[in-house]
Parts: C-alpha cells; structure tokens; sequence
DNA sequence: ACAATAGTCCCGCACGTGCGGGATAGAAAC
DNA sequence: GTTTCTATCCCGCACGTGCGGGACTATTGT
C-alpha cells in the first residue's frame, strides 16, 4: 500500500515506527512515498506458458509477503487490470499471444504509473531489452534468475531500485558508453565547437558570431566537417552526430 | 587473471573443469575471457579518504579471493598505474584532488579496457552518474553499500555483470523514459511521418518521394511542424527532437 | 448542417546554405 | 627547409528552404 506524501523531503532510506519498517520511494513526479512492510506485496503475473505461470503463481503464494492478485496469458487487457486490482508490482513476459509485453508495460505505466512493472523473459537482445525500458519498464529479469533473487528483486523494485540481471546491467551501461565504439572523425578542436553550436540548431551566421569569426570561415569549417563526416548537408550532420552520439 | 579466448563462443555461463570454477566474461572487443575463480581477484582502489582506503584495503585483505594490489589517494596517473598493474578490478573514488574520477575512469579504460572500474561515491547527482557512465565505468555503488554488497558487486562485475545501488540503476533506467516527461506537442501522424525522416537528415525532396505527396505537401506538413514545436528550421527541430527524445 | 481539423496542392520572394573555386599566415611535422 | 595542417577570409552560382499567402477535399464532432 502506497501512501502519496507530496513536497515532503525525507533523507533516509528506511525509519522504524511501532515495529512497522518504512521505506522511502519516489515516484517519478517527484513526490515521495513509503512502503509499509508488513503489508503483503500485490502482485500480478502476465505470461503465457501455462506451467511457468502456475509455478510462479505457486512460489509467490509460498510466502506471506507476496500476495498474487490474480495471473494472465496474455496482456490484451492490461491498462484495465492495472486500473481494476491496483497492483504493487507486475511480472511481465515479452513473448505473447496478442498484445506484447513491450506494449503492456506502456499501458500499464500509462494507465497507473505506480505499478512497478519487472520484464520476465529469455530476451536478451537489444531492440526488446531497450523498447521495454523506453516503455517504462522498472527492471529486467532473465527467466534464468532464481527464484530468491526474485524475491530480491520484487524487494529492490518496492525499494525504488532497478532489478536487472547482470547481463542486462551491462548492456544498459554499455549503451552510454557507444560513443566509444563509433569511429573516431578526426575532427580538428576547431571543428568540433562549430559543429557543437551547429547541433543545437544554430545558424552559420549565429556560430560565426558565437566564435568570433568571420561567416565565411564558419562556411568553411562546415564544408570540411561534411567531408569528414561523409554527410552532404548540415541537416544529416546533425541527424548523424545526434544519433550517433557523436561529441 | 585473464585468458583471452578469440573467436571462441561458449553458451553457459559457468562450468566447472577438475573443481576449478570457470566464468564467461565478454569483453568490449566482443572476444570470450574466462575467469578462473580460485585465482584472486586483483584490485586497485583509488580513494582520497585516508581512514576509508585504508578500511577498504584492510577488507579485501581479510578475505582470500581478493588482492588488493596498490592503493592510492589520487588518480593523477591512473593510465600508467593500470598499465603496470594489470588490475582486475578497480574501485574508484570520483571527488578527489587532482584529477576527478571521471577522469580517471576514462584514462584507465583507455589504457586498459579489460579492467572493470567500479565507481564508489557518495554522489547521487544524475551530472556525475552519467559522467562516469559515459566515461566507461563498469558499476556505480554508493559508499553507504555494506561491505557484503561490496564483494557481491565485484563477483558481479567480474562476471560481465553491472553492479549499481538500487537509487542509481532506478536513475539509469529512467533515463531511458525520459521522453515521456517532455511535453507532448500535439503532432498529426502524417506530420509525425514527415518529421520521423526529416530527423534522418533527408531533404524536403526525398522526403516527399517517400511518403509518395508532392513537395509542396511536405513544405505544408513542415511548417506546422515547426509552429507546433516552436522551431525556426529544420536544423532546429531535429537538433530539438534529437536531444529531447521526442518521438 | 456547420465548424473544425487534417491532408493535399500551388505561387512567389528572400535568405540560407552546399559546392567549387582561391588566398594568406602561422604552426607543426618531416 | 620544405611540406602539411589548421585557421582564417573571400567570390559566385545554384538550389534548398522558411514565410506568407490561397485553395480544395474528406473526415470528424457538435
């Protein structure tokens, strides 16, 4: 049970009152809530393969601080079931009939954003592992986990963290790190503050007098940092440094 | 210690050869490592904190799978101690005299890749988290994580993994959702078509063919594109929807 | 039935910009 | 000591593009 506390700082992570353990959360309106402990867990699992999903079901119900609501095999209603059984956390398979989990993930952070939703899946690709973080996913478990570092999971969320298995962690950190990997322009110092003022939409004119030079030298810069860039036009220079994360 | 394993690709992630367990590590340039546990791990710490360094030294030294090699208040040389030392795993400090920790991550990744830095700070701010991530740091723990965690985190990291405290792999992953905190600029879906290849860079012309509509059309679409999400050019808005994550 | 919206198409004007030239001076590299 | 690189500046031409108009059609909502 989430208790909605706004404009209301609170520094440490977990207080005790009267035995009940609190533990601070933000939410991503920046307003803070707390968890009480001793308050079961709600929980509702979305996957498709029958067997998984009892078993889940059965290991949840195994301990009294997990509470599953109720278990689906597919996401085609999800946004409602998020809004109907308000749900603490939610399991979510990618691979279903019908709706995905990627677009069930959507749904449910649109339809009520406190519901921390934990991809649960054999996907370790990118396109899938960075859609459902995209879509809003609160963290990312391999099918391999097991079942206590489930239940560690399940904690963190509630706690305002991110499970992720390992691999995906790495593959998370990695994404910021991609620069790197991109090939290196050989761009001159010089060339690099222009094309900085030119991907925040500056015009020759406005570098020019951002550098305090002449526009025609501006003209020139851009003219070698195409060539290098291998673009044809300030447009796809932005486009390429943007999404390349060039600089 | 390493073994560098090209073009070889093993699918579990752990198997045991004559008791001596073996562990599957990617490393950047996509070849297979193997860490062979009952090697200890090496372990460098940069640290500014006299009393901490010296606590953290005298941690890993209770316990027989790690040895911390050197210790060091600053990471002005980082880049040639790494060079010399070969750790396995380093743990960084990022507010230090001298050169920052962000720095130091840099130099050491780019004079050693193989070596897993971990950061280890009380900044909590998203400006030096993503520094650091950006700059190439294999895990980000916050100096109030317990010294269990602390092992765990290492053992995590030398298995490929991305060890990260709980608020901080929650600030990763939001930043992957950013986009739905920026604003919503009210596009038509044939404008969102239009603007989803302008940000590709291409022109006017080409964008036209694509969506097979006149020229003009575009110039139409383009410009309400532009009053709704308050740009002069082109240049602007993808530069704007680039860095916004807009769409 | 009417208004509002979205999508399509067209014109002309002015300016920005890409492209192909050329030039000079200082610094760095060989 | 010559070459190469970098930064700086200039010209003209052609095309792309932003801006301010207008017009027609279909759909949607009231």
């Amino acid at each position: 049970m989430w208790f909605n506390l706004l404009s209301f700082i609170f520094a440490a992570h977990q207080i005790l009152i009267a035995g009940i353990r609190i533990t601070q959360k933000w939410d991503s309106n920046f307003s803070v809530m707390f968890y009480i402990s001793n308050m079961p867990i709600s929980l509702i699992i979305f996957e498709d393969n029958d067997h998984l999903r009892e078993s889940l079901v059965c290991l949840f119900k195994s301990d009294e601080r997990y509470r599953p609501v109720n278990d689906y095999s597919n996401c085609n209603d999800a946004a409602t079931i998020a809004r109907v059984y308000e749900p603490d956390v939610v399991l979510m398979d990618i691979d279903m009939p019908g709706t995905s989990g990627v677009e069930g993930v959507k749904q449910i952070k649109e339809a009520r954003p406190q519901t921390a939703v934990i991809m649960y899946t054999v996907f370790e690709n990118d396109e899938k592992l960075f859609a459902c973080l995209c879509a809003g996913a609160n963290g990312y478990l391999l099918k391999k986990t097991s079942p206590a570092r489930l239940f560690d999971a399940i904690e963190e969320v509630m706690e305002g963290g991110a499970p992720m298995s390992p691999s995906i962690a790495r593959k998370v950190l990695d994404s910021f790190n991609q620069k790197k990997q991109t090939q290196h322009y050989d761009l001159s110092q010089r060339e690099i503050e222009v094309l900085q003022l030119l991907v925040k939409g500056h015009s020759t004119k406005i570098i020019a007098s951002a550098l305090f030079i002449s526009f025609e030298t501006v003209r020139s810069h851009l003219k070698n940092i195409y060539n290098k860039l291998h673009v044809n036009c300030g447009k796809e220079a932005i486009a390429k440094v943007l999404s390349e994360r060039i600089i």
